[in-house]
DNA sequence: TACAGAGTTCAACATAATTTGAATGCCCAT
DNA sequence: ATGGGCATTCAAATTATGTTGAACTCTGTA
């Protein structure tokens, strides 16, 4: 009588055990870091700010008349995507044009996740 | 005198002003549909399950063994994985496998997101 | 039937994220 | 140097999310 599932078990082996599949696994770091930028989109309001970057940049009262949202409101979820080091605002005059960043740009062209 | 930046105006114009570019966004069921999964992967403890099932299919006990948690709240973080539709589990016995859906699958193999 | 192992559920609690509106800062034209 | 437009900040209130431990369900076995 084996002490786990025979599926399990057989396959575990070959990696070395849990041992040999936890070393497998991406380091806490990265697990961190990857988990901010899911973080920063899984609002709805601001993934939709993410994709309208995606397509061009565009000034805070552009983005605000595209969501419809207060300001303070807007500002708030802008400063979770700059925290993720998706966007990054940039004064012109009197408005502030934020656009992607590079890992911005990249995780928007992957287009993921997949459509279901 | 214009009332936006050159840049944004100018280009937002090509696209045929705010409601031609919002035109372009994913719909809302879209945006939410993702944000779901963006919300299911944006705990590092979850995230970390997720890897460990695109390596091979697991029970809750050796899952539990992997990220070192108490089983109820690893029962709380299954569950929401699998609310995502990322995940599913199977009675064996009595064992219960999890293992990634097609989607937790096409998910995981994207890389998302890049590295910094 | 009764028991033990594997997981889940529940409700109470703790923590974290979001919303709101008022106050503030910055830039530019007068 | 004052005023108006554009945007951010702050603290208070609200809401959402995660944690805990005890009770429960289900399966297989004696």
């Amino acid at each position: 009588m084996t002490t786990l599932p025979a599926e399990v078990d057989c396959q575990l082996a070959l990696l070395g055990g849990v041992d040999g599949l936890v070393r497998r696994l991406p380091s806490g770091e990265s697990l961190a870091s990857a988990s901010l930028v899911h973080h920063a989109l899984s609002e709805p309001l601001r993934l939709k700010i993410a994709h309208a970057l995606a397509i061009q940049p565009l000034c805070v009262c552009v983005i605000r008349d595209i969501v419809g949202i207060a300001d303070s409101k807007l500002s708030y979820h802008l400063n979770q995507l700059k925290k993720a080091d998706l966007i990054v605002g940039e004064q012109q005059g009197s408005w502030i044009i934020y656009r992607l960043t590079p890992r911005g740009e990249q995780c928007m062209a992957m287009g993921y996740p997949p459509l279901e």
